[in-house]
DNA sequence: CCAAACGGTTCAATATATGAACCGTTGGTT
DNA sequence: AACCAACGGTTCATATATTGAACCGTTTGG
């Protein structure tokens, strides 16, 4: 590993839960040498990327990096565009809805929105690593993923966050062949108890799956008529974010229609 | 310089008007050797910070950055923040605002708020360099800074945008005086010709100047009117903004009441 | 059909990163 | 008050990763 991928592979350890990290606990959780750390960082910071704190010495993310992704948006607006229809299709399901992105080989959310309709909601964060079994976004980009990858994160072991999680391999390739043919999938309690959620996959000009749509529901509010309606409104949502971000769906992707 | 410091400096050369840029472009930019920067391209890619397009083989910045961006909002929530300001202020003064914030020496746009209320609108882009001397927002950045860095800016050769920039350091310090007793600052086509802008100073926890907010509009919307409402509406969104993010203004800041 | 420019690769020379040990300081415990 | 452990930061000989000129094969444009 060459050391402008370590110095990077040390901004990996930053979280929602661990939004500074002081010198020590940063060569602990990366095993390099206190020295080593100590000079990435310090090169890190020069640039702007990490920051260190006035009152202990503890580093977080820098100013740097809001520059690059408002950059990054100039570019690919992916978000910009996200974001209205994340707020569209909340209003119309009456329940929360994000967006994760693919990041590497590992699944970001990175946008929600929320109903003002009802005041128990699914609550969502920003930057938080999903798994790809047990969450409906998962499993709807693993579907549709280069089958190399969907098997490399099979092989892995799988954790159950929650009792109702899939953790058997073989079952989970079944469930994904499903969601090949209906083009999305669907997930009751697999990430958080009681959450029910669907998620259809986002794909890019070259055809190829960059993250999914979903929308997250209380379990009991899973009306006969919302299971209905959900499904729908995601599909049609699903189209226009790929559409607006001038991707376009793989051949075998089972277009509009339903019915 | 250290490799990382090397390969993040790469990262310099995207902006507004160059989102993509093949190997032999960044070799030319960047003055380094070419398998230099291939290399270090290859690395700044693995690590989700760069990504080449499928058509032709250029970069351009990669999702990665997005994730550190949401990260560092979580810790610092200074634009999620600045939105509900930039648009109160917006609507207050019925024209555009923005927010730039100081990253290393350099000086940053990085939100703004349109104003519906008129038709001809001062356009605004997120991640625009803005010099210091010349627009509202940098000599209201300048004014506050380091004395060390505001005259390690103004020993640079200063470039006249337009005709009405001023570049002659000694007036620009005589300007700065004034900015620092009145606490905002004030531009009349320095940047842009035709846009009248205010700026004041933003502070952070440290009472160190971070950045700026900024009102800008027309020259010919400049009534009377407008040239006491503005100033006003600013210095309070600008304390506002100071306080929400836990900063607050140096002992000697002219505080609210300017009558 | 050629020439130039492109992205990508090689390998010896060399500059750079590394890590064990060491400082001075801080904060908590006895 | 004295101690100790953990902290951020520093040193320097050693080892390793980076560098750059030259070289491919491919694509592009005249």
């Amino acid at each position: 590993m060459g050391t402008v991928s370590k110095a990077l592979s040390l901004l990996a350890y930053f979280n929602h839960g661990r939004t500074g990290i002081g010198l020590s606990d940063l060569t602990r959780l990366s095993g390099m040498n206190k020295a080593t750390v100590y000079r990435l960082m310090n090169e890190l910071q020069e640039s702007g990327f990490v920051e260190q704190t006035g009152s202990d010495r503890s580093y977080r993310l820098g100013p740097q990096v809001l520059r690059l992704a408002a950059l990054r948006e100039a570019a690919v607006p992916i978000l910009s565009v996200s974001r209205q229809v994340l707020r569209e299709l909340s209003d119309e399901t009456g329940e929360t809805t994000h967006l994760s992105l693919l990041q590497g080989s590992q699944l970001n959310s990175l946008s929600h929105a929320y109903s003002p309709r009802n005041a128990t909601r699914v609550m969502m964060e920003d930057a938080k690593v999903l798994t790809f079994h047990g969450t409906s976004s998962g499993m709807a980009v693993l579907a549709f993923a280069e089958p190399d990858f969907a098997e490399a994160i099979l092989s892995q072991p799988l954790e159950a966050r929650t009792p109702e999680t899939l953790t058997d391999p073989e079952k989970i390739r079944a469930q994904l062949d499903g969601i090949r043919k209906s083009g999305i999938a669907v997930s009751v309690g697999g990430f958080e108890e009681d959450v029910h959620s669907h998620a259809v996959p986002i794909f890019d000009p070259d055809r190829k799956v960059i993250g999914a749509l979903a929308v997250a529901a209380p379990a009991s509010r899973m009306t006969a008529e919302q299971k209905q309606l959900i499904p729908a409104a995601l599909r049609r949502a699903g189209a226009t974010l790929t559409y607006r971000i001038g991707g376009s769906a793989p051949a075998g992707f089972p277009q509009d229609e339903t019915a």
